[in-house]
DNA sequence: ATCTCCCGCCATATG
DNA sequence: CATATGGCGGGAGAT
C-alpha cells in the first residue's frame, strides 16, 4: 500500500508546484486543473495538503537551490514525503493514479522540480536516471520522452549511459536564438504560408489540380530535414552519442520550437507543425497514420514545453473550427546580435564538408573544435543548405549597398508567364538602380504622420526611445539627391535624404502591390503582376529590419510602408466580419483573374496567384558615397543610430505586437520589413535566369565589383527571383548562370527576355516606388484629416474598371501613385482562445 | 465524436 | 550479449 501511496503523493505534490510556477496561467492546460482544486471543498484534506505544501515548497526549492549538493536534495525530497506523510490522510487514496496524474506534463514537472532552473555553474548536477525513474516512479521510457525534449533545448546533456547533466535554464536563451536562427534560415515561415495556403486552396477549390501543382511545388521546394541544432558552449563531451541519428524527438522538439520562434504570432497549430514537420521528410505521403503520429509526438513534446512554461496550449478558431494550437509563452527571443557568438551551429558534423566552405563557422560551426571523434556524418542535405547559406551571405555580404545580413533563400512561386511578369518587375527596378530616381508622393506628410504613428505604437515599451528628429549627424555626403553614377555609386534607388538630418529611406514596392495597381488600373503600363496576392498574415519580420538597423546602425534603412493604421474603431468592425472579408477576398481574386485573364489570355496557373501572401519588399540603402569616410560616418552613425533609437535597436521594444485582430491588417510600420513569400517552381528559373542575363547585358559591366550588380543580385535574390545560390554575374559575356540550390534548370537560359533599363520606360517607376520620410523627421507636420474609411474601402471595391476606386490616383504630372502605402490584406478569421 | 496522449512493444544503439 | 534508448502506434481516458 505504501506503494501505491507514494505516487499519489507525489502526484499531489507536483500540482501544487506547477501552481507554484505558474501562478497567472491555469496550472497546465493539457492535465487539465485538478478537479479538487477548484470545487468546493474548502476543508478536504486535499486542499489542507495543498496549501501546506506550497507553503514549503518555496522554502524547499530555495534550499534545494542553495544547496547545490544531489544528497541535499534527497533530503530535502525526503523531508517532503515526511511532510505529505504527515498531512496526508490515510483515507484519501480513492483517487487511483488516473491518467491525468501520470501526463507527460506531470511528470515533467516532478522532474523538474528535482533541479534548480539556474544551476550554479561550479557544481554542476548531474542526472541519474535511473534515481529519477525510481524516485518519480515512472518507467524509463518517459523519461526518456521529458529528457530527449530537455535536450533539445539544451537544458540538459547526455554524459553516458544513464547520465545526464543538469544546465538547467541557462543555455535557454542562446538555444532558442539558434533555433530561431535556423528556423529562419529554413524558411519556416513561408512553409507555414504554403501551408495555410493550401488548405485554404482546399476550402475553396475542391477540385484539385491547382492544388495539386501548389503541392508539387511545396515539395518540391520543401527543406529538407535538417539536423539537431547544438551550441557551441554546450559541450557533448560524450561525442559518441552525437553521432546518432536518433534524435528524432529531439530534432522535432527544436524545430517545433522554431516554428514558434519564427511566427508572428507565436502561435503555432499542432497541424500546421505536423505538417511541416512531415513535409520535411517526405513530402507528399499525406499518410493518415504518420501524420497521427506525428501529432502524438507533438503532444508529448508540447507537454514537455508546457511544463517549461514556454508555450501554452490555446484553440485557434478558424472558419473550419477550434484547432488545437500552441502559443509561445516563452522569453522573446531577441535577433541575434552578435553573430559570432551564438551562431547555431547545425550539425552532426563531419569535418570534410567544410573546406569548400570558406565561412563554415555561419552556419556550421564545428561543435566538437579539437577534439577528435569527428566522425559525424553530415546529411548532404545539410550541406546544401549550409552552402546555399553561405552563398546567400557572401552575396549579400559582397553587396555594399546592402548591409542585410539575412538569410535569403526565397522562393518564387510561379509559372513561367507569371515570371515574365516579375521579370518586368525587376526590370523597373533594376532602372531604377540604374537611374537614380525618386519620387515624392504628394501625400508624403500623411505617410510621415502615420508613420509616426506607427512608431510611437512599436515604442511604447520605451518610451524615450520614439525617435526624435535625427541628429544632425553626418549631413548625406552631399551627393545630388538621387543623381549617383550607377556605374560605381552605391545604388540608391530612390533616395530623399531628410533636409536636416540627411538620411534616407527607401521603399520598393512589393510586386503585389504593383499588382493590385495594375489590376485596377488596366491602363497602366505595366503588365499585371500575379505573382502575389493579398492573402493571410502579416510576414513577421519586423524583427527583421530590428536586426538589420541593430546590426548595421546605419541611417539608411529601408522604410516600410508606412503603415496606415485602421482607424481604432474600425477594427472590431471588421473583426467581426471575417467572413464577409473573405467574400471579398475571394471575389476579389476571381476577378483579379479576370483582369488578368482579359490581360494575358495565355496566363496560366492563375490558381497560384490566388493566395499568395503581400509583403512589401524593402531594401536599406546606404548614400552614394564611397571610401572610407563614408563608411567611417556610416559607422558612426551607426553607433549613434542604434544609441539614439532604441527602438529601433531594441530588438524587443521594436518587435510590433501582433494581436489575432491585427491579422487582419497589413500594418507595416515604418522600421517593419516583410519578407518575400514566392516560391519559385523549378521551371521558372530558367526565366530569372535569362532575367539575369540581360540585366547583365544593359549593365555597363565592371564585373563583379560593380556595385550596381551586386545590388541586384542582392535585390533578386531577395525578391526571389534569382534561388539563393544563383549569383548574376556582373559580367555579359557569361551566359551560363550557376544554379546552386534548384538544381539543373538553367539549361535554356540563352538571353531571350532583354529586360534593358531604357526599356523599361520611367513612367512606369512611379508604380513600383514610393518614398516616405520617417516621422521623426518631420515632427511638426500637420495631421491632415484621413479618410483611412475611404482607402479601405477603395481597396476591397472590386476593381471594375479603371475607375473603379483602385487606390491609384493621378499626380498633376499625369503619372500614377498610389495612395497610402497601406496593403489590407483580407485575413481569415482567426481567434486565438487561451482556455 | 474528437482531442489527448499513456503505455509499452520492439527495433536499434551502446558498452 | 545485456542494457539503454527511443520510434511508434493502439487504444483508452477526457471533453
Amino acid at each position: 500500500r505504501n506503494v501505491l501511496k507514494t505516487p499519489l503523493k507525489q502526484a499531489a505534490t507536483s500540482q501544487v508546484v506547477l501552481t507554484e510556477r505558474q501562478p497567472e496561467c491555469q496550472p497546465l492546460t493539457t492535465p487539465p486543473k485538478p478537479k479538487e482544486t477548484s470545487p468546493a471543498e474548502p476543508w478536504t484534506p486535499t486542499s489542507n495538503l495543498k496549501m501546506l505544501i506550497s507553503a514549503a515548497s518555496p522554502e524547499i526549492r530555495s534550499r534545494e537551490q542553495r544547496k547545490q549538493l544531489s544528497n541535499s536534495s534527497t533530503e530535502v525530497l525526503q523531508a517532503k514525503h515526511c511532510l505529505q506523510e504527515h498531512l496526508l490522510g490515510d483515507e484519501y487514496e480513492k483517487s487511483q493514479p488516473s491518467r491525468k496524474e501520470k501526463s507527460l506534463g506531470l511528470l515533467c514537472h516532478k522532474f523538474l522540480a528535482r533541479y534548480p532552473d539556474y544551476p550554479s555553474p561550479a557544481q554542476k548536477s548531474y542526472i541519474c536516471l535511473d534515481e529519477v525513474t525510481e524516485e518519480l516512479h515512472v518507467e524509463r521510457r518517459r523519461i526518456y520522452d521529458i529528457v530527449n525534449v530537455l535536450e533539445s533545448l539544451h537544458m540538459v546533456s547526455r554524459l553516458a549511459r544513464n547520465r545526464y547533466v543538469w544546465h538547467g535554464r541557462h543555455n535557454l536563451p542562446q538555444t532558442l536564438q539558434a533555433l530561431k536562427k535556423v528556423g529562419e534560415e529554413n524558411k519556416y515561415i513561408q512553409q507555414i504560408q504554403m501551408i495555410k495556403k493550401r488548405e485554404y486552396e482546399h476550402e475553396f477549390d475542391p477540385d484539385g489540380e491547382r492544388n495539386e501543382e501548389t503541392a508539387n511545388s511545396l515539395g518540391s521546394s520543401e527543406q529538407s530535414e535538417m539536423s539537431f541544432v547544438e551550441l557551441p558552449g554546450v559541450e557533448f563531451r560524450a561525442a559518441s552519442v552525437n553521432g546518432r541519428k536518433y534524435k528524432s524527438l529531439r530534432v522535432m522538439s527544436q524545430k517545433f520550437v522554431m516554428l514558434f520562434l519564427v511566427s508572428t504570432p507565436q502561435i503555432v497549430s499542432l497541424e500546421v507543425a505536423a505538417k511541416i514537420l512531415i513535409g520535411e521528410d517526405q513530402l507528399e505521403d499525406l499518410d493518415k497514420s504518420k501524420f497521427k503520429t506525428k501529432i502524438r509526438r507533438l503532444y508529448d513534446i508540447a507537454n514537455v514545453l508546457s511544463s517549461l512554461k514556454l508555450i501554452k496550449k490555446v484553440h485557434v478558431t478558424e472558419e473550419r473550427g477550434r484547432k488545437p494550437a500552441f502559443k509561445w509563452t516563452g522569453p522573446e527571443v531577441l535577433p541575434n546580435i552578435q553573430d559570432t557568438k551564438l551562431e547555431a551551429t547545425s550539425t552532426t558534423c563531419s569535418p570534410p564538408v567544410s573546406e569548400s566552405i570558406p565561412s563554415k563557422e555561419h552556419c556550421s560551426k564545428n561543435l566538437f573544435p579539437s577534439k577528435g571523434k569527428q566522425n559525424f556524418t553530415r546529411h548532404s542535405s545539410l550541406i546544401k543548405l549550409v552552402k546555399s547559406i553561405e552563398n546567400d551571405r557572401r552575396k549579400i555580404q559582397s553587396a555594399p549597398t546592402s548591409p542585410i545580413k539575412m538569410s535569403t533563400s526565397r522562393y518564387l512561386f510561379l509559372s513561367l508567364s507569371q515570371i515574365q511578369s516579375c521579370i518586368k518587375y525587376v526590370g523597373l527596378l533594376w532602372a531604377i538602380l540604374s537611374k537614380q530616381f525618386f519620387y515624392i508622393p504628394e501625400n508624403w506628410q500623411e505617410i510621415t504622420y502615420q508613420s509616426e504613428e506607427m512608431q510611437m505604437k512599436c515604442a511604447l515599451s520605451s518610451p524615450e526611445a520614439v525617435p526624435k528628429p535625427e541628429p544632425p549627424q553626418q549631413p548625406t555626403p552631399s551627393q545630388p539627391l538621387g543623381v549617383c553614377p550607377a556605374s560605381h555609386s552605391s545604388v540608391s534607388p530612390v533616395i530623399l535624404p531628410h533636409p536636416h538630418s540627411g538620411v534616407s529611406y527607401a521603399i520598393y514596392l512589393h510586386p503585389s502591390q504593383a499588382h493590385t495597381v495594375t489590376t485596377y488600373s488596366p491602363g497602366f503600363m505595366l503588365q499585371p503582376l500575379p505573382c502575389a496576392n493579398v492573402t493571410g498574415i502579416k510576414s513577421n519580420n519586423s524583427k527583421v529590419l530590428n536586426k538589420i538597423t541593430t546590426e548595421e546602425g546605419d541611417n539608411q534603412i529601408a522604410m516600410a510602408e508606412p503603415a496606415k493604421p485602421l482607424a481604432a474603431e474600425e477594427r472590431p468592425e471588421m473583426k467581426s466580419e471575417t467572413s464577409s472579408q473573405r467574400c471579398l477576398k475571394r471575389s476579389q481574386a476571381l476577378q483579379e483573374n479576370n483582369l488578368i485573364k482579359r490581360h494575358r489570355g495565355d496566363e496560366e496557373s492563375l490558381g497560384t496567384s490566388l493566395t499568395f501572401f503581400p509583403s512589401g519588399y524593402l531594401i536599406p540603402l546606404t548614400h552614394c558615397t564611397h571610401g572610407t569616410k563614408a563608411d567611417c560616418s556610416n559607422k558612426e552613425r551607426a553607433g549613434m543610430c542604434s544609441l539614439q533609437h532604441p527602438t529601433y535597436s531594441s530588438p524587443i521594444t521594436g518587435v510590433i505586437p501582433m494581436t489575432a485582430s491585427e491579422l487582419k491588417t497589413v500594418n507595416i510600420p515604418a522600421f517593419h520589413i516583410t519578407p518575400l513569400n514566392i516560391m519559385l517552381s523549378p521551371n521558372s528559373i530558367a526565366a530569372a535566369s535569362v532575367l539575369g542575363n540581360s540585366c547583365l547585358t544593359s549593365s555597363n559591366a565592371s564585373s563583379a565589383q560593380n556595385p550596381s550588380s551586386s545590388a541586384l543580385n542582392f535585390m533578386l535574390q531577395h525578391i526571389g527571383l534569382i534561388p539563393a545560390g544563383v549569383q548574376v554575374p556582373a559580367n555579359p559575356v557569361l551566359q551560363h548562370v550557376p544554379v546552386s540550390s534548384q538544381a539543373e534548370s538553367t539549361s535554356h537560359s540563352s538571353g531571350i527576355t532583354n529586360v534593358q533599363e531604357g526599356k523599361v520606360s520611367t513612367k512606369t517607376l512611379h508604380l513600383g516606388l514610393k518614398v516616405t520620410f520617417s516621422s521623426s523627421f518631420q515632427p511638426s507636420v500637420p495631421k491632415e484629416p484621413q479618410e483611412p474609411q475611404a482607402v479601405t474601402e477603395s481597396f476591397f471595391r472590386t476593381p471594375g474598371g479603371p475607375n473603379s476606386g483602385s487606390s491609384l490616383s493621378t499626380n498633376s504630372d499625369g503619372t500614377k501613385r498610389i495612395s497610402q502605402g497601406t496593403l489590407y490584406i483580407p485575413q481569415r478569421k482567426l481567434e486565438v482562445l487561451e482556455d
